[in-house]
DNA sequence: TATTGTTATACTCTATAACTATA
DNA sequence: TATAGTTATAGAGTATAACAATA
């Protein structure tokens, strides 16, 4: 050890990197509810990685999925409508997903240039797997709020959700 | 008029694409505070740009300038450590700012490792433009809730922010 | 030896235009 | 003439590795 921060004995001296270490000044973003979302967004990807991870999923194909495991055959242009998803993005993982054995494509009897999205077997079991993983994850990301708040919250979040 | 829907006399047959028309089950993911805080931040990102484009900011970039604003002198590794940015793509952003006119970096006389982010006064200027414009943008996003619930969110979102 | 900031680069996500087949 | 889906491609955002200067 060459030189010591005196404030902070026993490590070398570094930058702060944290708001609590720098005395930041957030007053003025934490009023901005779109910066706060943001942060809590990113928290909830990593999070969802975290949990996830270990049966393929993105925070995508887990929308995707579960959207079309309560609307079987639900077309593409409705799936991208909902999710806010381009139809040329949303194609390229509709058809990974179908190569995984996840999705079945199929025609459309009514109009022919439909395609109707279900899931397979294999895409059921996978999405009973995610559920079970679901609750836990939930928990643990809104972990500082009690039950009652976690509630509140949810219910809040919903009314300003634009669907 | 080629064909007319029986259930959606005076249009061309078109398949529904919200989910009242197709009447989609979202039950399941409503209940998943990460889905729905995805499509909420979906659009507050429109709502941004919608409002704060023509002073020429993005999210990151109006996060960014109000940090240095309430802390003059901070250094890019707080700034990136904050709004989990990673330091290379921050130094880019960092250095288009200065080529704009609006921040200044100035070497640390106390490490001259690190660089010290202060506004110029054009950036000053263009952060009261854009305080002007964030509490319209604020109450337009939230325009479902009344005063009390937009306390009570802002509350409950800061109370899970991860800083 | 570790940290700050930089450069270069790759990867993912998202957006747009042009095409086909169907309506 | 308009829509559903596809293909190709471009752009933005994000991540990683290697480097120079400084501690």
């Amino acid at each position: 050890m060459i030189d010591a921060n005196v404030d902070d004995p026993g490590e070398l001296m570094t930058i702060a990197t944290t708001a609590a270490e720098k005395q930041l000044d957030l007053a003025a973003l934490r009023n901005v509810p779109g910066f706060v979302i943001r942060l809590i967004q990113l928290k909830f990807f990593d999070g969802f990685y975290e949990t996830f991870a270990e049966l393929g999923l993105t925070p995508a194909t887990y929308a995707i999925l579960m959207l079309v495991r309560d609307n079987p055959g639900v077309v593409p242009s409705s799936i991208a409508a909902l999710l806010r998803l381009q139809l040329p993005n949303l194609t390229k993982i509709l058809h990974q997903l179908e190569d995984a054995g996840l999705v079945k494509r199929s025609r459309s009897k009514i109009d022919r240039r439909a395609i109707e999205i279900t899931l397979t077997s294999k895409g059921e079991k996978l999405m009973r797997d995610a559920v079970r993983l679901t609750a836990p994850y939930n928990r643990r990301m809104l972990a500082p709020l009690n039950e009652t708040e976690r509630s509140t919250l949810i219910g809040l979040l919903n009314r300003i959700c634009p669907f």
